[in-house]
RNA sequence: GGAGGGGUAGCGAAGUGGCUAAACGCGGCUGACUGUAAAUCAGCUCCCAACGGGUUCGGCAGUUCGAAUCUGCCCCCCUCCA
């Protein structure tokens, strides 16, 4: 018995407009899930997150683990309960990416991964079948298989190795799972090599996960690489489930995820530069602190429909960044989101009335951004 | 009028004979940021034709091989007592 439906409604060449059902919630793929890692999509609650139009959003493993742990959220009755966020499914990693981001403080073993607390410096132990242990009871609806997020670059044997026992922490934590009313995706790993990446998507669709991930992207590589790794995973998962490509937030990255057919992606891109007072805009990048903002008194975009820029200026976005007002972060966190997510909305509109490439290409040519895509 | 304290780069503030174009903080300017140790981090911030040179530490004049640092005079500010 499966929580999660998804349905496949319609294709655009390979872009997928789809749907997906879950524990009372539906929601249109593909979707920009923003990142909430510590119960928190930062500076935003609830309501801002319903006025952006989000859905799925993400939480994290590791740290809910350290704080305030997954025992104090099971007693609030559940993760929805404990942050009240009910505007869609949540969606928590599994920890596999502070193996990467926290590399200088652990240590993988078969059994799991030994980290050294980046709060308090104790040593703390997760197997895959701990992780989903915590997923479960944090009571996210879907949760993720224990995995390696392999840095760039990483020789072949590495990668080989790693993607070898990835896949035996996905089928522990499969077979540790219980709950039947939260959803397992799998993870393909396997960096830049073609046949790691098809040997551990092929490996995981005979486990039957309920969705698959393609992790490891985005991880320094160069975009020709990492667009180059969605090729040689994609063609081997099946079109009946789910695909979600984790941590891109770049405009051409999303864009591109969604032509070969990913349905799902999150990232802190947004979030994060928008504390740093960066912004996305239908004109290309900005930095709101700069000094030619002070006296702008226009919205941030006058394409965007978000709350930010229908009801503040630059200079008073920039007068909040320089007195570093937390507002400030609000607020462009805000845009930042809502600028993705109706990205997202357009992209799949787009697909419903096949003229996806066209949709990409237009983007791609109005939108003054850089080579990082944002 | 008397006694004491003080004037350092945009601001605050160290430094009290050479290692000082002068710590540090703020402010300002650049850049970075992709499953969040990130409201963070990195660089620059006296002037210039600049891997070198030129002017600085209230002002002027000295002492010294060498002064923001010592001496004299002057200007300004603060506190207390009359």
């Amino acid at each position: 018995m499966k929580n999660l439906k998804y349905t496949l409604i319609h294709k655009d060449g390979n872009a997928r407009l789809g749907q997906i059902e879950i524990n009372g919630y539906t929601l249109e793929t593909p979707c920009f899930m923003p990142v909430g890692t510590q119960a928190t999509v930062k500076f935003l609650d609830y309501r801002d997150l319903k006025d952006i139009n989000a859905s799925l959003i993400l939480g994290n493993t590791y740290h809910l683990w350290l704080r305030p742990g997954e025992d104090v959220i099971d007693k609030a009755g559940g993760i929805h309960e404990f942050m009240h966020y009910h505007n869609g499914p949540i969606l928590t990693d599994s920890g596999g990416f502070q193996v990467f981001s926290l590399a200088k403080r652990r240590n993988i073993s078969e059994e799991g991964v030994t980290f050294k607390s980046h709060l308090d410096g104790s040593t703390l132990f997760m197997s895959p079948e701990d992780s989903i242990h915590i997923q479960e009871k944090i009571g996210s609806d879907i949760a993720m298989s224990l995995d390696e997020c392999i840095p760039y670059p990483s020789d072949y044997k590495y990668v080989k190795d790693s993607v070898e026992r990835t896949l035996r922490w996905a089928k522990r934590g499969l077979d540790a799972h219980t709950r039947d009313d939260q959803a397992l995706f799998g993870i393909v790993q396997g960096s830049k090599y073609p046949d790691l990446r098809k040997y551990c998507a092929e490996e995981l669709v005979k486990m039957d996960f309920d969705g698959y991930s393609i992790g490891g992207t985005s991880v320094g590589e160069d975009k020709e690489t990492h667009y180059k790794m969605l090729d040689y995973v994609l063609p081997y998962l099946p079109e009946d489930k789910p695909r979600y490509e984790m941590g891109i937030g770049a405009i051409n990255d999303i864009l591109i995820a969604i032509e070969k057919g990913v349905d799902m992606f999150d990232c802190v891109l947004p979030t994060r530069i928008a504390r740093h007072g960066t912004l996305m805009t239908s004109n290309g990048r900005i930095n709101i602190k700069k000094q030619i903002y002070k006296e702008d008194f226009s919205p941030l975009d006058e394409n965007c429909d978000c709350e930010t820029c229908k009801n503040y200026t630059k200079a008073y976005l920039n007068h909040l960044f320089r007195a570093n007002e937390g507002l400030g972060n609000r607020l462009l966190s805000i845009h930042n989101l809502r600028f993705l997510i109706k990205l997202v909305e357009g992209a799949r509109l787009a697909i419903k009335e096949n003229r996806y490439l066209e949709y990409k290409e237009e983007i791609l040519k109005k939108y003054n951004f850089d080579q990082r895509g944002f």
